[in-house]
This record gives structure tokens, sequence and C-alpha cells, in this order.
RNA sequence: GCCCGGGUGGCGGAAUGGCAGACGCUGAGGACUUAAAAUCCUCCGGGGAUUUUUCCUCAUGUGGGUUCGACUCCCACCCCGGGCACCA
């Protein structure tokens, strides 16, 4: 049986007309899927549509149109395009993500998410872009506070209920999965999601709050103002910090609270300073909202007037407030250890607190364990002059019975000690946040939930399901999301009780939607379930995906999740549903991305209309590898359109003569062609018997070395562009064998030439189907295995090489190809610009690299 | 600041330790043509010697190193692009 091969480009969004961006991805998933059809595998490639998305309901508010129509005319003339370009898609699995057929399944994964508490509703700050009038995830809140499709609107923080997806339950897996894909994506991917995982190993300590004179306004926090689970419920006069340096905690000369810390009022309450202090804190809540970059804004904050106990040595600490420390991050507070840790010691540095010093670099000489030279008492000293603070790790001083001790031991057994003793707990917190999917927007996939004032939230029926988006919304663009003002959408019968209850009104983000697309795929039409697992085990996971590395984080992220999900339903038995990741450079026009804004695109159906769709998918292959950006230029074109004119020039002027001539097979192989197949393959059979001429053979070798290497370039690391220039190579020896009707008989003549075609046939097909059918064959290039190569016709008889002495050329010998060194040697020495550089010399070594090189060391 | 990429002719790029610049674009010259387009052929990194044949030499961001031999491997640095960014 054929092996599988699932080739994927990722699913556009109809938006607009197609450019030659889109079609450089499509061209190399194209060659790719052909290659491997050509090769004997069972190749799935199939096209669809992410169809829901804000810019269809925009569009429709501003045409007055319905968002459908205006998808799916976008749709249409996606398709017209991809057609033009005759790339190899399976029509027939064509999905629509807008369409309840598709949607209807997002719902179905929600409601088994609902059961499993993957999904909850919580009210939470939220992203709200004021253009989008609409939530937004913290994906796609970019440059520090900005909205990924508005890059100049700042991101307002609202209080919202919202619905999740609990992503951060899959946050160790997420990052511990991605050795999995190691050497399969691309590095950067890899460090882009490693890096937005963001795991810290750490613990936790609780420091208690010194209660001051008036015992009776210890500051107490109920449970429910903090998020829950982060304060122990028994622990309301402790404060919570988070820290990876445990060691550095003797040299804490602060406590540092985040201002929207729930903490910070309760701590200020009935300090002398109080309203001083609370006038600060509602100005900096302000500036961390307003100011333009968090990142580089100042280190400000202030004395809460309170003190808190170190439990490592009793010490007292003060408790401030800081605008560096971050709420949603840890605990939302931190130990302050200026000596070292940059923050910390610019805030130190800036309010006069003290900066001791508890751990310094290990010293040379020192051994092991050993403390260091430098004493407690010097330490101390040193301290407080330094200018920067020491943030590596080494060895631990004045922090009590810990000093002497390594880094990397000191926060081993401190945090043991403080875990025994009760005062800390070891911790791994991640960077990721839980996935917010709620969307106050119409063209989307309804939440399926209900809420009913007896039976509060409940979840929509399976049999109910799809909950379908109402026929004719009103759209405005503004308020609460459209859905909510449709009185025949939202009120509803419980389906508990029958009673009067309220439709959910919100919709899915639309990377719900590309979540598990490709799952489709495999069984587009089933209307009992989002797929038959049989089918997705024969499929998954996808071997190649291809995309722009626009996508690395959100959409690569969620679809690892989503697996996962699935994997824990009992959908799937993979842990990650994509093998191999290829992410496409862009295409530019004046060093800048090609996009509808910027106004530099060039189009795919104009660029087909001047060129034909073969010139341009040849172009963008041969222009630049495919992992590199591609600047446009119309110059490079000609040479391609050019090319490909010389190509069928060349075989429209010999089809005569060689049509009747038996050609390459027209049969398919089954199973994929190994080498070993290859070779096992007779070689010979389709080459004219009898002695060839030199005419001939230089052909034949020429046509199989280049078989060799576009093979290879198709195989491996995909250099379409030095493969089509090997094949222009072989075009040129062609031109320069005119005339070829004398020396070179028919049979081999059409062997060269279909070999061209062929190796064309994956980036050309138009031309290449018409070559082939000029050449005299009555079955299209769809029945066509990819050609055998020929190792013996590849084989050169005598080689040219290169003679070094010391070095550096000094002569070149040809040879018969396998020569050995003694022969070489000979011809060397003989020759006149090689002996000139000998004379005298003692022959001290010799390298001889059979049929490549030779060097001679003399001294 | 941290993490990824990447620096090779006028330009896009080739070369996975073995002749640096394949192939293409641009440019120059020639053939064909009444002419133009198209097409075909030749040349095209710098410097020097020789002058119509070739030879020498310098060149793959910079400086070191490993090696008989480095665009390629190692170390340090410079520049460009991208991602993350007060993440404790």
């Amino acid at each position: 049986k054929k092996p599988k091969y699932y080739v994927l480009e990722m699913l556009p969004y109809p938006s607009g007309t197609m450019h030659m961006g889109h079609m450089r991805n499509y061209t190399i998933g194209d060659v790719v899927a052909r290659v491997k059809r050509m090769r004997g595998f069972n190749v799935l490639h199939p096209m669809g549509w992410d169809a829901f998305g804000l810019p269809a309901e925009n569009a429709a508010i501003k045409n007055r149109t319905h968002p459908r129509t205006w998808t799916n005319n976008n749709i249409g003339e996606f398709q017209r395009t991809l057609r033009r370009f005759g790339f190899s898609f399976d029509w027939r699995r064509e999905i629509s993500t807008c369409e309840p057929e598709y949607y209807r399944w997002n719902q179905w994964f929600f409601l088994r998410m609902l059961e499993r508490g993957i999904a909850y509703k919580k009210k939470s700050r939220v992203n709200w872009c004021p253009k989008c009038c609409t939530v937004l995830a913290n994906e796609q809140v970019v440059n520090g506070g900005f909205c990924w499709r508005h890059e100049d609107t700042r991101v307002e923080a609202r209080e919202i209920e919202q619905w999740f997806l609990k992503t951060t339950a899959y946050s160790e897996q997420l990052l511990e999965d991605l050795k999995q894909l190691e050497g399969s994506w691309p590095d950067r991917v890899i460090a882009m999601q490693r890096n937005w995982i963001g795991r810290s190993i750490g613990a936790k300590v609780w420091f208690e709050v010194e209660s001051e004179q008036s015992t009776a306004d210890s500051p107490q926090l109920k449970s429910e103002e903090k998020n829950a689970g982060r304060q122990d419920a028994g622990a309301t006069s402790k404060i919570e910090i988070f820290t990876t340096r445990i060691d550095t905690i003797y040299g804490a000369s602060a406590i540092v609270l985040a201002p929207t810390h729930p903490l910070v009022a309760l701590l200020i309450a009935g300090t002398p300073e109080q309203a001083k202090n609370e006038k600060k804190l509602a100005e900096m809540k302000v500036s961390s909202v307003k100011t333009e970059d968090i990142a580089t804004a100042e280190k400000d904050g202030f004395f809460t007037g309170r003190y808190a106990v170190n439990p490592f040595n009793g010490e007292k600490v003060p408790i401030w407030v800081g605008n560096f420390v971050l709420l949603e991050y840890g605990t939302g507070a931190i130990m302050a250890v200026p000596a070292h840790d940059e923050r910390d010691f610019e805030f130190a540095s800036k309010f006069g607190l003290p900066i001791p010093t508890v751990v310094t670099p290990g010293e040379i000489g020192n051994k092991g364990d050993q403390r260091p030279a430098i004493s407690d008492q010097e330490a101390k000293k040193e301290s407080q002059k330094a200018a920067a603070p020491f943030t590596d790790y080494g060895y631990s001083v004045n922090s009590g019975k810990y000093s002497g001790l390594k880094s990397e031991d000191a926060i081993e057994r401190m945090a043991s000690d403080a875990e025994a003793q009760g005062f800390g707990k070891k911790e791994t917190i991640f960077r990721l946040r839980d996935w917010g999917i709620s969307r106050q927007r119409y063209w989307g996939t309804p939440i399926p939930v209900i809420y009913c004032e007896k039976d509060g939230m409940v979840p929509v029926p399976d049999k109910d399901l799809p909950v379908l988006l109402p026929a004719n919304p009103k759209l405005t663009g503004e308020g609460e999301s459209p859905l909510a003002t449709d009185p025949e959408f939202v009120n509803v019968k419980c389906p508990k009780c029958g009673g009067p209850a309220r439709r959910e009104s919100d919709t899915m983000d639309t990377f719900v939607d590309s979540s598990w697309y490709f799952y489709r795929y495999g069984d587009p039409h089933n209307d009992k379930a989002p797929f038959d697992p049989a089918k997705a085990a024969y499929w998954f996971p996808i071997d190649q995906y291809i995309g722009g590395i626009t996508h690395a984080i959100l959409h690569l992220l969620y679809s690892r999740f989503w697996c996962k999900v699935m994997r824990d339903l009992g959908l799937v038995k993979h842990d990650e549903p994509i093998a191999r990741l290829f992410t496409q450079g862009m295409v530019q026009k004046g060093g800048v991305a090609m996009s509808k804004s910027r106004g530099n695109v060039v189009g795919a159906e104009e660029m087909a209309e001047k060129y034909g769709a073969d010139t341009g998918r040849i172009y963008t292959l041969f222009a630049a590898p495919p992992e590199k950006d591609l600047e446009w230029s119309e110059e490079s074109i000609d040479g391609a359109w050019r090319f490909l004119n010389r190509v069928y020039r060349v075989v429209e002027k010999h089809a005569d003569r060689v049509r009747a001539e038996k050609g390459y097979t027209t049969e398919l192989a089954e199973g994929p062609q190994s080498a070993q197949r290859r070779e096992t393959q007779d070689p010979g059979a389709r080459t004219a018997p009898g002695a060839p001429t030199e005419k001939e053979r230089e052909l034949l070798r020429k046509a199989h070395q280049s078989l060799q290497r576009v093979t290879q370039d198709f195989e491996g690391r995909w250099h379409f562009n030095s493969a089509i220039a090997q094949i222009m190579e072989l075009v040129n020896a062609i031109y320069a064998a005119e005339p070829l009707d004398e020396g070179v008989r028919p049979a081999v003549q059409k062997e060269v030439l279909e070999l061209v075609t062929l190796m064309l046939a994956p980036m050309t097909p138009h031309l290449a189907e018409e070559l082939w059918e000029m050449l005299g064959h009555k079955d299209g290039l769809w029945t066509v295995a990819w050609p055998a190569i020929n190792e013996e016709l590849a084989k050169e008889d005598e080689v040219e090489i290169p003679v070094q002495v010391n070095g550096r050329v000094r002569g070149r010998v040809t040879v018969p190809a396998g020569s050995s060194q003694d022969e070489v040697m000979k011809k060397a020495t003989a020759d006149p610009g090689v002996a000139a550089h000998l004379a005298g010399k003692t022959i001290r070594k010799v390298i001889f690299v059979a049929d490549k090189m030779l060097n001679i060391v003399v001294g």
C-alpha cells in the first residue's frame, strides 16, 4: 500500500484578492505535493477558508451587505485564482469555517471542554480594543499594549465576564513537547513558543506582616479579593512573593507589591502617611496604563509605612509599592534584592534602600563548595559601593548557615527548608495565560450556552447543535454583541426546566476555527462527529505544514493545545499535530512585505495575465530559497519567462522527430521509490540500444546528473532555486548540442527532452503537460512516476582535478574517473605549473581525494 | 537587555571541510534583420604582470584559532533583520 503524505499550507482568510505572497506559499506546497505524488505517496493536499472574522463584518457594515455575501464572494475570487495557478488541491475536501457544518463542531468541542472544566467563565480585566469594539486575547496585544490589527490604538483595560479555555492546564506539556519538534520545526518558532510559555522554576515565600502598635487593623485579606488559589486562606496577614532566586533572600531589603495588588489598600490604611500614599497609588494605577512604553518607564513607588518579617532571619523588611511589579505575573509581589537584580538595584538606588551583598562570584582557585575568599564582613563593606548588581550564580555570603554554598545548592536547600518550616513552597510558574475566546461580535461561532434564572448556566444539549447564527443581524460595529440585540436569538427556553432563559450572545475567537481545521480535511462531510478518529489516525500528524512566520505563536500554539485536548478526549492518539513545519519568507516590494494597505502588491491575477501562471510559479521558486524573504523584481521575471520559452521552443522544434519513440513509463509506481528500488530498475531501458555517440553520452550524462541533483533538491532541503538552475544548465547544454538531428538518435533526444519535462512538472505543471503531449503522450502527467536516475549514465569518464601545492591551486590535470593517487601524482608532477612550485622543495605529505583534488605539501 | 536568524560581485543568489561567485538579472560587444522586437553567441569581482595566451595576487562583515586545505567548524567582536521585553 502507498504510504500517506499530508502536506498543508495554512488556510487563507478570504479578503480582497490574492497577491504573489500568497502564491509563493501555495507554490511551495504544490511542488512538494506533486513530487510526493510522483514518488508514489498517497498525498493529501487540501484547501479551505478561514471564513469567520472581523473584516467581513466591517466590510458588511460599510457596504450594507451581509458578511456571508462578502465572504463568499471573496472565496469565489480566491478559488478562481488558485485554480488558475494550477495548485493540485483536492477540492472535494474543501471546507469553509463559517458554514454550520463546520462551526457546529466548534460548539461541540466547546461543550466537551466545558464538561471537563477546560472551558470556564470568569470576570476579568480584559484587553479591549476601542476600534475593534471587542476583547482581544493576550496574544493579540502587541508592542506592549497595542491592538494587533490597529497598531496605533492602545488597548484599554475593562472588567468583563469572559469565556476562557484553560491553556495553562497544558503549560508544562506545551513546553515539554517542543522537544519532540526540535529539528523538524524552525528553531526560531520553537524559541518563540518557549519564550511565550515562559516557565520559571522557583519558590513562593510567605512574609508575615508585622502588626503596628494598633492591633485593631491588622490587614485582612478576604479570599475572594485576591485571585483564587493565590493566597493561603489561613495566611491573611501574610504577603506571598515569588522568586527564582530564594538564595538571595538574606539580601532582601524590601517587599514590593504591584500597585493593583489587593493588599495595598489594607496596608496603607491607618498609617500616618495614608492620605498621601492613597493619592500616589491612584496616580500610579492610572499611569501604569497610560505610559507610552511601560517597559522603559522610570521606577516609581512609595513606602507603605509597614513592615514584614523575613522568615529566614527574622529581620524587619519595609513593604513598598512599585510600578515595576506586575500583578499578572507570579504573586504580584516580590522581594527586592538590589545587590543581585537589575530592577531591584535601580529601585533601591533611587529610594535609598540598602544594597547588601549575599552572593559573590566564585574566585579562581576556590574549590567546590568551599567558602569563597571573601568574608561576610568584607562583603558587607563592598556592597555599599557596588555600581551594578551581580546577577549570576556564585557563592552565598552573609546568608547565615547557607553562607559558602553554591547558588544552585543554596536555592535547593533554602527552598526545601522553607517548605519544611511552613513558610514557603517550591513552585513553577508560567507566563502563559488562559485563552480568552469571547468576542462581542456577530461573524463567529455562537458560544453554545444558555442562562436560566433558575438553573443558572446551562450548556446547549448536543442534539440542539448547531446553534445557528441569526440570518439577518443588525450590525452597527458599536456597543454590545450584535447577537444580544436579536430577541429571537437571545430569548429561549431553558433546556433543563423549560422556563424563560437567555442565550449567550458572545461568539468565539476565530482562532478556534483554525485550531483544528486540518483534522476536518480528513473527513470533511462527517455529520456525526468532527471527524472519524480512524481517519485522523491515518492522516496525522501532518507531514509538512507550510505557512508564514506570523503565526509562529498564536495559531500554532492554539493548534498544539487543541490537539492535546482532543487526545485527552480520546479522539486522537498523538501529542503533536504537526510533524514538520516550514515557514516561508515573505514576498516584498520596496523592502517591505506585500500588503494591500501599503499598496505594494503584485496581484496574482495580473501576473497570470501578463506572463502566465507557470512563470509566476517558477519565478517565486527561483528568485530565492523558500525560507528567505524575496524582493520582487520585474526584470528577473523576464528571465524566468525567457527560460520557459526556451524550453518550449526546443521541445516544439524536435517533437515531430521523437514523437514515435518509446518514452518514459506512464505507470505511476506503487509505493515510494527508494534509492534501492531505483538501482534495481533497469536503468538503460529507455536508452536506445547500441553504442552511444560522444554527443549522446554527453547529453545523457548531463541529463542524469541534473536528475540526480534535482531529485536531491526536492527531497532534501527544498533548494528549488538550485534545482531550477540545474535544469537551466541542462537546457543550455541541449542548445549547445544543436543541431540535435546530427549525431543524436531520436530515442536519446526524446529521453533528454522528457527528463526536462518531468523535472519541471512539479513546478510548472501547465507547461509540462503541454510538452508531454507534444512529445507524443496520450495520458496526462498525473499518471507519471518520477523518473529513475541512471547512475551509470551520470558518471563522468574523465575528471579535471585541481592540483594544489601547500593549499594553493597551481595546476589542473585531466585523468580518467577513479584514478589512483599514484596516477594523478605522476601527471601532476609533470605539469609545468605544478613542477615550478615543487622545484627544490621536499614533498612532506600528499593529500588525495579521489576525483576531487590533490594537495602536495612541501617544505 | 535576552532569544533567534543573517552578512559572498552592480543585483537575486550558488557552493553541507576540497577549483569561491553555479544559474539568473542588469550591463557591454557581436550575429541575424532594411530597421526594431524577439532570438542566438561571447565577455562581465578588484589589483598587477604579460598584451591578442596566460600567469601572479587580493577578495565570502572584522580579528584570532583548528586544519594539508575554511564562505563552511571553534572563539571574540561589529553591523543588519526579526521575536520577547520591568516575567521577579
